[in-house]
DNA sequence: CAGTCTCATCGAAGCGCTTCGACGAGGGGT
DNA sequence: ACCCCTCGTCGAAGCGCTTCGATGAGACTG
């Protein structure tokens, strides 16, 4: 494995490379960097020799000496109830965006908490950091801010002053979907939204959903009402049977809960609402989720792909130190499928099937 | 931001910790590696202007003079089918073990393929390299082998030679669902298995979950057999069916097919045979979908964290140039929950239930 | 044709750390 | 008293790269 010289044999260096292509080191760096002009023989010669001796620039040499690391870091919650494909599918996009700008993508857990982020942004191992899954009052998010570090959280803290956030626009997400019912006709329409705690906590993205809702409802001239829904099967019903016993003639329906999804599904039919002749129901959740409830739903998605992008370029931006703005908020796409229609000319359904 | 001396403000170097400590700068290396006696109190004196500096040593410049950057990358599936919670499991447990020996983790997709392992390797961005869910006939493989990083996969290829391979050994699994039914005194048992394609291919996993089912059972003088199952509803359906022709008296059921194991489940009931009071059914799967099942399903857990600490201890190992085994096999943990149950001692439910 | 620019290239000085050899101070043995 | 260790510490030489200032060769001016 050793050679003559006793360096390892795996090990080329640019060195090795300015010899074999008989130019200064620095012209080598400088080919790589394309900071100063080289001529295109020389560029050509040298570019050559890389290709044959397979050289790599040794990204610890590259770092010190330039201040730059070239990786990110991505923190990851631990926390469960964080629905996991769609977490997949923005890890895979971080990863893939960072890639395209030349940055790899080191992964921290959240466990380590503020202590891991200060080593990493100490150690200079990182020249920026992705926060995913903020939550309102996050433990992470004062340490961001102390350690001036170049960041992008996913999601939105209580307080989102003098940081950089992305999320989905829960607010025309809400909106989204009043809008996808009005059109189609319905006049009474409903959310069903988180469990009663998670309002009281002053989640964002359920208030702003609702809000949302709400004022698209007003605007549109129809009638809507929002409450919030327990996540167990029995809660669930309840919301529902309650629902229909205070709005008996509603006709759309928005859920806006991952977990009571499935047994709202569940429930309608049993009260004699058939999806979607009686009732429209657009839910708010994942694509795989909406594809694979029966029937398949119309909704809005959570467009992981994209947040993954816009957080990885945003930081970009912040690395150049380019201004970037306080928030994005990315607009929701509905994708129409099988669980809504326009509303039913007839009386409601239960007469209609005798009950 | 600037000082005076027109450095970063907020980079402390090992430099300034020595003079803060009064002490050389190779002195306080040493404090920190521990690689030379250092007396008690300077070990002291330095480790107090540590904390008081707040310093952390720059993890390029480490790398650079030690030819270690203590990173090592975790190349993660694109490909879809792959049990998510399964794979975040595995990927929390190995981002927390490799902390926990120093080491930080790099995440790869495999969509670089073969040039992001070369690119990585070369750089020394990494010390070794963890491949998740390898495959038979994996591209990956004989990077790996050329490369000569150390490196572990998660997973069997089809030849393992020179590598170091760790997962669930399924030849036990497949015994152990045997061993369990038997000492509920099922006498009749079979194995429902990956669909036909699947064993074609030379599969690993498949075929080692089927012989160890088929020899343990030979080995407890019971009565078994194995086929295939489909995944569709209507394959999963028709496997059933047909069995219970074949071998109507068949009172243990292993299924190793996750996605066929809903409409198993779901068929048996219609077929007469209550789970588990006429049937009793062992899954091999992931515990989520073992819990979620009705009824709740005793089942072989794939032991996702234990094979994310195991792969990143016997890296842990290569890297130190101690000698590891080439495969690594973890034993199957049994869950009980509510499939199964002591083989009923009348007549099958059929007659029972007047059917 | 001297003076001035621009372009392409080179050499050398670090970046912050580890590690090797050297060295002075004590603590045995004789 | 001597020499020889061992222990604790220091200084300096890199690790492979980027970047700055310098330099030489032409290509323009006037």
């Amino acid at each position: 494995m050793a050679r003559p010289d006793g360096k390892r044999a795996d090990m080329v260096t640019i060195a090795d490379v300015a010899r074999h292509a008989g130019v200064a080191v620095s012209t080598v760096s400088y080919v790589l960097s394309g900071k100063r002009a080289i001529s295109t023989t020389t560029r050509q010669r040298v570019l050559a020799s890389i290709a044959e001796l397979g050289y790599h620039p040794h990204a610890g040499a590259r770092a010190l000496a330039s201040r730059r690391a070239n990786v990110i870091a991505l923190v990851l919650p631990l926390r469960t109830g964080m629905h996991l494909p769609v977490l997949m599918r923005l890890v895979t996009a971080v990863v893939t965006a960072a890639r395209q700008a030349g940055h790899d993508v080191l992964l921290m857990t959240a466990d380590e908490g503020p202590a891991g982020l200060r080593r990493i942004a100490a150690s200079a191992m990182v020249d920026g950091v992705l926060v995913m899954d903020v939550e309102m009052s996050d433990a992470r998010v004062p340490v961001l801010r102390e350690l001036g570090r170049p960041s992008v959280l996913i999601g939105f803290p209580a307080d989102p002053t003098g940081l950089t956030c992305v999320d989905l626009d829960f607010h025309r997400a809400g909106a989204r979907c009043a809008e996808h019912l009005a059109e189609l006709g319905h006049t009474r329409i409903a959310l069903l939204g988180a469990p009663p705690v998670v309002y009281q906590r002053d989640t964002g993205f359920a208030r702003r959903t609702r809000a949302g809702f709400l004022d698209a409802a007003e605007r549109l001239g129809i009638t809507a009402t929002a409450r919030p829904c327990g996540e167990s099967p029995d809660d669930a019903r309840a919301a529902v049977e309650q629902l229909l016993m205070d709005v008996p003639d509603v006709t759309g329906l928005v859920v806006h809960n991952e977990e009571a999804l499935a047994h709202v599904l569940a429930v309608l039919p049993r009260l004699g609402r058939g999806v979607p002749d009686d009732v429209s129901v657009v839910a708010i959740c994942p694509d795989q989720v909406a594809e694979n409830a029966w029937p398949p739903l119309t909704a809005v998605l959570i467009p992981a792909e994209e947040v993954g992008r816009q957080a990885v370029f945003l930081l970009m931006r912040k690395l150049d130190g380019a201004p970037v703005p306080e928030s994005t908020l990315l607009g929701p796409a509905l994708t129409v499928r099988r669980s809504t229609a326009s509303r039913p000319v007839s009386e409601p359904a239960a007469a209609r099937m005798g009950e």
